[in-house]
DNA sequence: GTCGTCATGTAATTCGTTACATGATTTT
DNA sequence: AAAATCATGTAACGAATTACATGACGAC
């Protein structure tokens, strides 16, 4: 999921500026599934429009720059359409509190548990965050998304509950750089 | 999470090569979390060796090319330590497939709903791989983080059975390029 | 004899961020 | 008077990937 698409999917959504793009993805139900710098945003649109995927119109309000308001053609549907249709790549689940919890018996228990304790607030607070947009908007896409973000939350918040406790227990259990034992098919040289 | 980061933290683990480091993070139970490439592995090995934080040692086995085993040294525990005790960075969810329900309203049925079984079969195989893993591989902090993905997937999937149907019957209900209200105060211009 | 594994490394390229540059208007 | 909002854009930089380059050995 690059820039690109992003940026179709969301004039999909109906024409936009390049603020309101990073608006869309800064606040918002969006914001949870996209993030784009302006630095990124105005060369994507510059260059979709180059190759007639979106078109812009130009409107100047009393007292305010000139906003630049793309829109689809119909080449840009098509794009959208190939883009989304497209085999996805699988999300890929890149947590640093994965390859915290894989190093827990190297590190000492009071960063383990302020780290439990710190993950736990953040999933609680998110969770709530979305919870509340659920209260609020209840347009379809955005308020099933919003709904798998709850259920998805709310299963995490449960299981560090259940197990955090498990993983503090391994704190300091081994000496960093000794030879704990990994993954021993992954070593190449040694024949153990 | 970076490369560097992650490199030091598998080395924590026990001494490894540049090949040994690619090999846990494509095979086993790490690949969930993280990956790299050679042609970034390599120099962060060597830039960790400029700065004192790893040391290597050269193995030669006949038949076989030279191997540098790498090590960490006293600083670069240190380093492994600072890293993974500083704040976590939270989790980014980026999901092509939220993109995708996102936009269900204006695909057609048959992408959803391709896209929707797609998805499911992908999360029950990684869902099978990780059982598979649970079964053999019963060291502390990997089992618990096996758990963990287990059971995220587990919820995943079963919203997926619970609310897929619902997902899908949102096809084709818009037209891109239209007035779709999306985030209406995330739209600078328009006083509405 | 070709392909896969072991093993290391460099160069080119891509994708994106941060920082910079500009400038009017409204709010504090 | 300062700061925030609206609005667009460029330039410098960073982090990582892909592709390239090399070479021996074992399996089929």
């Amino acid at each position: 999921m690059n820039i690109r698409t992003a940026c179709l999917a969301l004039l999909a959504h109906g024409e936009a500026s390049g603020y309101d793009l990073k608006k869309r993805w800064t606040e918002g139900p969006f914001s949870r599934f996209f993030d784009a710098s302006f630095g990124s945003i105005y060369p994507t649109l510059a260059k979709l429009e180059q190759e007639g995927l979106v078109l812009f119109r130009q409107e100047g309000q009393a007292g305010k720059p000139l906003r630049k308001v793309y829109s689809l053609t119909e080449s840009g549907r098509q794009a959208f359409m190939e883009a989304l249709s497209a085999p996805p790549e699988p999300d890929v689940f890149r947590s640093a509190f994965a390859l915290l919890a894989l190093c827990a018996p190297f590190l000492p228990a009071q960063v383990l548990e302020r780290a439990i304790e710190v993950r736990l607030n953040d999933q609680r607070a998110e969770l709530a965050e979305l919870e509340a947009i659920a209260s609020t908007d209840t347009r379809a896409p955005i308020s099933w998304l919003v709904a798998w973000g709850i259920h998805h939350f709310r299963s995490d918040i449960a299981f560090l509950e259940a197990k955090g406790a498990e993983l503090a227990a391994m704190a300091g259990s081994a000496e960093p750089g000794g030879t704990y034992e990994v993954c021993p098919s992954c070593t190449s040289g040694a024949d153990a």
